[in-house]
DNA sequence: CTCAGTGCAAAGGATTTGCATGCCG
DNA sequence: CGGCATGCAAATCCTTTGCACTGAG
């Protein structure tokens, strides 16, 4: 998908709730759509100083209402965010649990597909309802090792 | 594996790091051994207020530092303790979004040997020393639904 | 004009730490 | 006796919130 797409998408989603894709907004997505990886906020604030901090805090929160933006929590000291799921595409990660670096990786279409199947049948036998699902790989990562 | 043995081994294991197994440290143990699911600090203390909360959270560091306690970081507000799965066996976790309960399930060993033999891959490949992969399916409990 | 967005400073809240005392070995 | 263990209170630190001001429509 276009990464314009993205953009508009974003707005389509904030202005649901009668918010505005202004350009902080927009620029958080842009940061988080560029990285090949989630980022803490002191990752995504690092280069461009412009945006206060608690105004990055208040829009991720937005725009993760809006459904925009997934927040993943880790042992790690701050959280990570990445674009939601259905705007990238389904993936796992690996936590490094050395330094807190997250990287992406996906496993087969098969494999996911058991998964789900396991795990819908697990949430039906306890009248839990699943919303999605998470696998992550917890080691130390190539340069901490 | 009978109770007393879990005590055993968390004595063992802690005084590998010259730490005493206290009546503390073995009340915690067994508060987590008793319970089905993961607690956070607050259930811990629940009944038994006879142990400080920093003390609590201490000792729950060192016996995660001595491999007995695990830590689990969702998106709750508290940390939840779970006894380590060596101590207990592999499972996963169900992690409602609503009230913060985790509770856990299993798989069948086919599932998860795949799944080990695909993260193993990938792992291998970026040069990742997997430690362990968690699973976990987030969603509404039966009594949030 | 209205109301959402933003920055700054202060508040929150789980978890950690400093320090003095208690107690096991 | 020496050193770990514990309680209490204070400190940390990520994240949230209050408030006044600015700006878009």
């Amino acid at each position: 998908m276009p990464p314009d797409d993205i953009h508009d998408i974003a707005a389509r989603r904030l202005s649901g709730s009668h918010l505005r894709y202004t350009a902080s907004r927009r620029a958080l997505v842009e940061v988080l759509s560029r990285s090949p990886h989630p980022l803490t906020l002191p990752q995504i604030l690092g280069s461009d100083t412009s945006l206060a901090q608690s105004s990055a805090y208040r829009n991720l929160g937005e725009l993760i209402g809006a459904g925009v933006v997934h927040r993943i929590v880790t042992s790690d000291e701050h959280a990570h965010f990445e674009l939601a799921e259905d705007l990238t595409e389904h993936h796992h990660h690996l936590i490094c649990t050395s330094c807190g670096t997250v990287t992406d990786f996906t496993v087969s279409a098969r494999l996911e597909k058991e998964l789900d199947a396991a795990l819908g049948a697990e949430a039906a036998e306890r009248g839990f309802t699943a919303e999605h699902h998470r696998l992550d790989l917890l080691g130390r990562c190539a340069d901490c090792a």
